[in-house]
DNA sequence: GTAAAATCGTTATTAAAATATCGATTGCCT
DNA sequence: AGGCAATCGATATTTTAATAACGATTTTAC
């Protein structure tokens, strides 16, 4: 690694990636340019540059630009698409089954292999385990990602839980804040907060008597 | 408002809110200062102390703090949680079907009033629609949200059609960059962006021959 | 073979967000 | 009543990410 990516820069990559392969498959193109890249993703051209400078292997040639079959290579080695990493998931409720039966995880290399629920036995074909069956299955199934779509109320314990029985990443969709020990990666995916800025940006753009009661 | 939130000070606002009612109704405090809520939160005092006085509309009392209920109602009327927004979804696949009868979009003031896709009748006990009813639905709904969960390769084509009927906010799930008019809010949902965040710092840590070629 | 154009990668500058510092205000305790 | 402790709100500093500027390299054209 040249360094550190920040976290802005790593969520841009799956964008590139897609375009990349859409790029290679529809248009057939063979070489790419970052420049090429900016224009098209509506991006700072250095920026894309330098994200890409940060996952490449060869890096890119002036005048010609990248290998594209080597960048998306690069990237998909670099997003750890080919390794397969094994997640168990918590609350399968609406949210949680969707996730379960989310076929596109699998070109992530994230394969979930343990379901756990309350009262719930069979949901899509998949069987649900009772909380106290976690520790054994994680170890079992070598599962270090754990993810959290269970109410907000039981969040905090299944997350609890989750680090009791050795998973070191949580992917927590609960709008709610979670705490974990330092060693532990926290990602949240919150739906409410991302509402949040589109509804606020849609207010403010159309004016109508904006949400604000400050006015 | 006292000015423009920043995007990132949107999106913890959902967090104190879902924070401040637990504190109210579990443990029914009656005023709260921007140091609790940082030290539960672990966040940055000052950082909640600035998000919390962009939002509120009395402003807290030193000493005392905020005024909890009056603090709550100042959130969800800065959130637009009050005043239910219409929105429209295109695409019912697994994710897609998942936030249509994701019941707590309704505790967000979002209404999904319509749902769009190519070949299906009924979902969930929804009727779906072909993407040509879209424009005389959107304007007889007052439609102004658009909720994008179709396949990457589909999705520019629904977003011009969405815009072309009067949708003013998309919400794209699809893991693609979409092209929208200046005057069009985006809010990218990428699913593969989060995990990539989350994958890579896992990856790091239990350092396991990383997934990075150039070591 | 040389000049020109395009691109890369690095270094500098700017912009934005997070964090720290500080004085002012309010309630509580003696 | 007076002083202490906690909190607010505002201003400054630091940190981080985005953008701009620049020199170096490589291909193509003449």
């Amino acid at each position: 690694m040249t360094g550190t990516i920040s976290k802005q820069a790593l969520r841009r990559l799956p964008y590139y990636l897609e375009y990349l392969k859409k790029q290679r498959d529809e248009k057939q193109v063979v070489n790419i340019s970052a420049t090429i890249v900016a224009n098209d993703l509506h991006l700072n051209e250095v920026q894309v540059r330098k994200d890409l400078a940060a996952v490449s292997v060869t890096g890119g040639k002036p005048k010609t630009g990248y290998v594209i079959t080597e960048l998306i290579t690069d990237l998909e080695c670099f997003l750890g698409y080919n390794n397969t990493k094994e997640a168990i998931i918590a609350g399968v409720g609406k949210l949680g089954s969707a996730l379960l039966s989310y076929d596109e995880f699998a070109r992530y290399g994230l394969h979930i292999v343990a379901a756990f629920d309350t009262n719930e036995e069979i949901v899509d074909n998949v069987k649900i385990f009772p909380a106290k069956k976690m520790a054994d299955l994680c170890e079992r199934l070598h599962a270090h990602i754990g993810i959290i779509c269970v109410p907000p109320s039981q969040a905090q314990a299944v997350c609890d839980e989750m680090i009791k029985s050795g998973i070191l990443a949580i992917w927590n969709f609960a709008p709610t804040h979670l705490r974990v020990p330092p060693e532990v990666i926290l990602q949240n995916e919150n739906l409410a907060a991302s509402l949040a800025v589109l509804s606020q940006n849609l207010a403010i753009e159309i004016g109508e008597g904006s949400n604000d009661r400050k006015g």
